[in-house]
RNA sequence: GGCCUGGUGGCUCAGCUGGUUAGAGCGCCGCCCUGUCACGGCGGAGGUCGUGGGUUCGAACCCCAUCCGGGUCGCCA
């Protein structure tokens, strides 16, 4: 029985209304939040994405046959409502924005009606995640999600006009690419009119940004949609959205000093927080040596300390034997810990492990100053007295120590050390601490393919003064690329690009691509090259990232209209699904499965 | 692919070492109620304990398998 709304047009959202509207006739639109039926007077709280207003109905306004249709109101029923804004007959709710006024309803439609929702619209974070993204269009009228999606649509209009000031085009970049064969996976395609071949979807624009430079449009940006077809965590969606810029004529300050303005801009335009500038910068290795991450948290301490030298005639075997192997001894004070339960080390231990750790070796100080640890008997009194003395360790202080090859040093200390700080509460979401990280490695050696494979992407200029190393010691160079990194999440990255086409062959043949292989994989770039280039850099944002921090949310989910859960796939529409016959036969296309049938036909 | 964790009325949870009829709050339905806003009062409905198998006199609970979520490692140039 909806009705219609002919005759009707809604004159103000509900919090567009306030005590200087009293006496005038308005009509609202919207969602019952609520209901509270007295008998002969019925108060209706009315929702849309502006917050709540109180109706109040009473058989005297709104006519007997206007108050049976009011007694049949129930949650998330949509209505028109047309009355007098007044003064509130009863008490106040400071509670609302709306709270010291109501609507004295002369009029309701039903404008649809409603099933009882499978879960409360209201701010509630105890339904499951399942079930709130089945019906994702049900958990995004709740306030807490309105409110990050329009946060997410400031934060996009605002880059827009502040790029567009700074001299940025707004330009797109095709969806149907060639697949690149370093990287993420790619999302396929398949080509109807081409059979057997496929298009990737953009795993970032960077090569087009990279044309677009060479074409000379000087300051590109996009918002843009970007796909990697890898396994998913709370802060990764296989389709994603980056803040997309690159910049002619201009070196590594030249992006960073734009950015930064960008952010104070956003910080201070959308939540009121003044971002001081310039932000702090840091080397990949300092990061690494302080923090063991190259994106690090630096709203607390506990910085990682490399107790090698103190620790390498000592007689304990995992110190000695780590550096014997050429890797290092270091370790984090996680200080007034040193009352931590045995259980609850060993579960630090056991979160070691799970990076790789053998294990992980404690001290704990007693208030007494005398030790507990896992390792006294192997080293003197002595000994261990410098060991403390390093760590700076006091009564009362636990010492963690993590002793393998570096990588798995820094990886492991520094998980355990935003471990520490989640456990002891450290981590305050009012805080934005902004961090850049240069000089990154321009390589980090594959095991796995027994080569050096690019840590950022091919095109990442080397820094000049490393030049000479490219070909002698390539684990040796550093590259041009920064991030940048807020409250231990890395929301941007970037890097000034090669140029040159010496240096460019350079880089391939280092990564052992010949030059067949460069050219079919990225001629049209290296042509473009030799039409005159002019020196570039560019940075890119995870701006879901970005939001989710803003918002104060713990997972991307809750800042994106529709994410995907774990295994990529939609608990709303059921994507990826099966497809006809039909549609696979007009690509070519025969299904090779382990077992399930998967074709409808 | 590995590890950790969860699945009990619509929602959120409790349910002891395996033991009688599986409970609570909220929600829902009906009746009453003129100033509520966590409205109130009275009454009521609603559960294959994710699924399948096993152990047992007896399983929500133990075992095996499996499905569905979440976190994380690998992976993500």
């Amino acid at each position: 029985m909806a009705e219609s709304m002919k005759g009707l047009r809604r004159s103000h959202r509900c919090t567009e209304l306030s005590n200087s509207n009293i006496g005038e006739t308005v009509t609202v639109m919207g969602w019952v939040q609520k209901r509270r039926n007295l008998g002969s007077l019925i108060f209706i709280d009315l929702r849309d994405r502006s917050g709540l207003l109180q109706i109040v109905f009473d058989e005297n306004d709104v006519k007997t046959e206007g108050f049976a249709k009011a007694e049949t109101l129930r949650s998330e029923f949509v209505i028109a409502v047309v009355g007098t804004v007044s003064k509130r007959g009863g008490a106040i709710n400071d509670n609302l924005v709306t709270g010291d006024i109501e609507i004295r309803a002369n009029e309701l439609r039903i404008l649809s009606e409603s099933l009882t929702p499978p879960f409360p619209v209201e701010d509630n974070i105890d339904t499951k995640e399942d079930l709130r993204l089945k019906y994702r269009y049900l958990d995004l009228r709740r306030p807490e999600l309105q409110s990050n999606i329009i946060m997410r649509s400031k934060a996009a209009t605002l880059v827009r006009a502040f790029l567009a000031e700074e001299g940025f085009l707004e330009i797109e970049t095709p969806i149907l690419n060639k697949s690149t064969p370093e990287g993420a996976r790619d999302y396929l395609v398949p080509s109807r009119v081409h059979p057997g071949t496929f298009y990737a979807l953009p795993q970032s624009p960077q090569l087009f940004k990279q044309l677009l430079m060479c074409s000379g449009y000087d300051r590109y940006f996009q918002i843009a949609k970007c796909f990697r077809d890898e396994d998913l965590r709370a802060d990764r969606q296989p389709e994603f959205t980056q803040i997309d810029m690159e910049l002619s004529f201009v070196d590594v300050d030249d992006v960073i000093d734009v950015n930064e303005r960008l952010l104070a801009k956003i910080f201070s335009e959308i939540l009121n927080v003044e971002v001081k500038l310039p932000m702090q910068r840091m080397t990949w290795q300092e990061a690494m040596d302080r923090f063991g991450s190259d994106k690090p948290d630096t709203r607390f301490g506990m910085e990682l300390i490399n107790v090698s030298d103190v620790v390498k005639d000592c007689g304990f075997g995992v110190f000695t034997g780590a550096l014997e192997n050429g890797g290092s001894v270091r370790g984090i004070n996680a200080s007034g810990q040193g009352s931590m339960p045995r259980k609850k080390i060993d579960a630090l231990v056991d979160f070691a492990k799970g990076y790789g750790a053998k294990g992980l070796a404690y001290l704990a100080i007693n208030e007494d100053g005398t030790y507990k640890s896992s390792f006294t008997k192997f080293m003197t009194e002595e000994q261990l007295e410098i060991l403390v003395k390093a760590m700076d360790g006091k009564p009362g202080d636990l010492l963690l120590f993590a002793a393998d090859k570096n990588n798995i040093v820094y990886s492991v200390l520094g998980a355990l050390r935003i471990e520490l700080a989640q456990q002891l509460e450290l981590l305050d979401k009012n805080v934005y601490n902004f961090l850049w990280v240069t000089e990154f490695p321009l390589f980090e050696y594959s095991e796995e393919q027994n080569r050096f494979v690019a840590m950022h992407h091919p095109f990442t200029m080397p820094m000049e003064e490393d030049l000479m190393y490219l070909e002698s010691d390539p684990g040796k160079v550093r590259a041009k690329a920064y991030d940048i990194v807020l409250n231990g999440t890395e929301i941007g990255g970037g890097s000034v690009r090669i140029f040159q086409s010496d240096v460019q062959e350079k880089m391939f043949e280092v990564l052992g691509f010949n030059k067949e292989d460069a050219y079919d994989r990225f001629g049209f770039l290296l042509d473009a090259f030799k039409y005159g280039v002019p020196p570039h850099a560019g940075l890119a944002y995870g701006l879901d990232r970005l939001i989710m921090l803003m918002a104060k949310e713990d997972s991307i989910r809750d800042v994106i209209a529709f994410p995907k859960i774990k295994d990529a796939s939609c608990l709303m529409t059921k994507a990826p699904d099966v497809v006809e016959k039909k549609q696979l036969d007009e690509l070519c296309i025969a299904l090779d499965l382990p077992e399930k049938e998967v074709t409808k036909e």
